[in-house]
DNA sequence: ATCATTTTTGAGGTAATTCTCATTTTTGGC
DNA sequence: GCCAAAAATGAGAATTACCTCAAAAATGAT
C-alpha cells in the first residue's frame, strides 16, 4: 500500500478498448522518461522505444511531446487531488487544511519521486497545470483569512508563493525527509500570515495527528 | 541613469583588446536573444546573426549554449551585486539589509526585464548561480538571527525558500509594480521568522527610506 | 471462427542544426 | 604604413530528429 504505484495510466486503462491501453502505456512510459532525462531532452524515439512501440504509433495519439506532457502532468494532479480530497473530508480547521495538504502532497513526493519531478518540469510547460493547483488551494486560504488564522491578503502572487515553497523542497532535499516537510509546512504558514511561534506548534499537531507513522 | 543599461558587457570590454570586444558582442547578443526566445529555443545561429557575426565566429569563443549562458548570467550577478552592495554599505540592521537588497534586485527586474529572465533560465541550467547568490544572502540572514529578529534556524531549504519568493515575483507580475515588490519584502520577511505585524512595519520603513522616488 | 474496422509498423523523405577548417580579413605593435 | 599574428568567415559534411504513409497486424463484435 505505501509502495510507488507502478503504471498508474495503465492501471485506468485496464478493462477499456485497445486504444486506451496503448494511450495509457504512452503516459506511463513517458513520465518514466521524462523523469529520467528531462523533458526538453526527451525525443519521440525514447518514449516509443521504452514502451516497446514502433516511432508511428505515437502520432496516432499525440502531435507533438507538448501535448503529451500535457496530459501527463495532469494525469497526476488529479491523482493526487483525489488522494488529498480523500484523506482531508470534514477537516475545517483552515490552518490544519492547508498544512495537511502540503504534507500530503510532499509525502507522495518522496514516495513517487517521478511524478513530482514532472509536475515541476511541467509547469514551465504548461502553466494550466498551475493554475489547477492554485484554483485548489484558493478555498482554503481564503477560509484561513475568515477564521482570522490568516492575516494576510490573498492574491495571485501569494498563492504562487505558496507553490514556491513548494516546489523548493524536493529541489533542496530529493529525498523528502520529514523534517524538510516540517519546515516547508511551517513556511507555508508563515508566508500566509500566521506568527512563527503559532506556525510551528500548528505543524507538530498536523504530524502528530495525521501523519504519525 | 534610470533608463535600461544597453549592452552591459560591451561597456565592460570598451578599450580592451578585439578578443575581449567580441566576447561582450556575444554575451550582449545571447542576452537579448536568450531572453526573447527561451533558452532552449535559442540556435547558436540566432546568436550570431543577432550580433553581425559568421556562424563560426562562435566556436572561437565557447564550446556550446550552456557556457556561454553560464558566462551571461555569472556577468549579470556580478552586476547585481556591485550595485547592491554600492547601496547597503553601513546598514547594519539586518531586516533591513534583506528586504532592501531584495527590493533592490526587484527593482532591477523591472527595469531590465531582460537580466532577469536570462537570471531565471540561468538557475534551471546552471545551479551555481543559485549558490553564489545563497552565498551572498548567508550573512544578512545570519545577523538577523543574532539580533533577535528572525525567528528560524537558518540552512539551505531556508535560503531556497527566500529565492523562490523572489522569483515568484516576476512570474506573477512581469511589470514588477511596487506592490508586488513591497508583498514580495513581506513574504520573505515572514518566512525568516519575522510577525506579520513586524514584516509589514519594515517594509513600509524600508520603502520610505530608502526606496521613495 | 470470421472479417470489417481499428491500430501498429518502420523505412525513408524532409528539414534543421551543429561543428569544422581552409581561406580571407583584420588587428595593433612597431 | 608594414606585416606577422590573431580573428573572422561561411560553405558544406555530418548528425540527428521529425513526421508520413502504404502495407501488415491485431482487435473485438457478431
Amino acid at each position: 500500500m505505501n509502495s510507488p504505484t507502478r503504471q498508474l495510466f495503465r492501471q485506468q486503462s485496464i478493462g477499456k478498448k485497445k486504444r486506451e491501453r496503448t494511450r495509457g502505456a504512452l503516459l506511463d512510459s513517458a513520465l518514466s522518461v521524462f523523469a529520467a532525462k528531462g523533458y526538453e531532452a526527451t525525443r519521440i524515439n525514447d518514449i516509443t522505444a521504452h514502451a516497446d512501440m514502433a516511432n508511428g504509433t505515437f502520432y496516432n495519439y499525440y502531435q507533438d511531446k507538448d501535448q503529451l506532457l500535457h496530459d501527463v502532468a495532469l494525469g497526476l494532479l488529479v491523482e493526487i487531488a483525489r488522494r488529498s480530497d480523500r484523506e482531508m473530508t470534514g477537516l475545517s480547521h483552515a490552518p490544519s487544511r492547508v498544512a495537511l495538504a502540503a504534507a500530503k502532497l510532499l509525502r507522495t513526493a518522496r514516495e513517487e519521486p517521478e511524478w513530482i519531478n514532472v509536475l515541476l518540469q511541467a509547469t514551465d510547460i504548461a502553466p494550466e497545470i498551475q493554475s489547477a493547483t492554485i484554483q485548489y488551494m484558493k478555498k482554503d486560504l481564503e477560509m484561513g483569512v475568515e477564521q482570522g488564522a490568516f492575516k494576510v491578503e490573498i492574491n495571485l502572487l501569494l498563492m504562487n508563493q505558496v507553490i514556491s515553497l513548494i516546489k523548493a523542497a524536493p529541489i533542496v532535499d530529493p529525498d523528502m525527509s520529514d523534517s524538510t516537510i516540517r519546515r516547508t509546512c511551517e513556511g507555508i504558514l508563515r508566508v500566509v500570515g500566521m506568527g512563527p511561534k503559532d506556525a510551528t506548534k500548528e505543524v507538530e499537531l498536523v504530524f502528530d495527528r495525521y501523519l504519525a507513522d
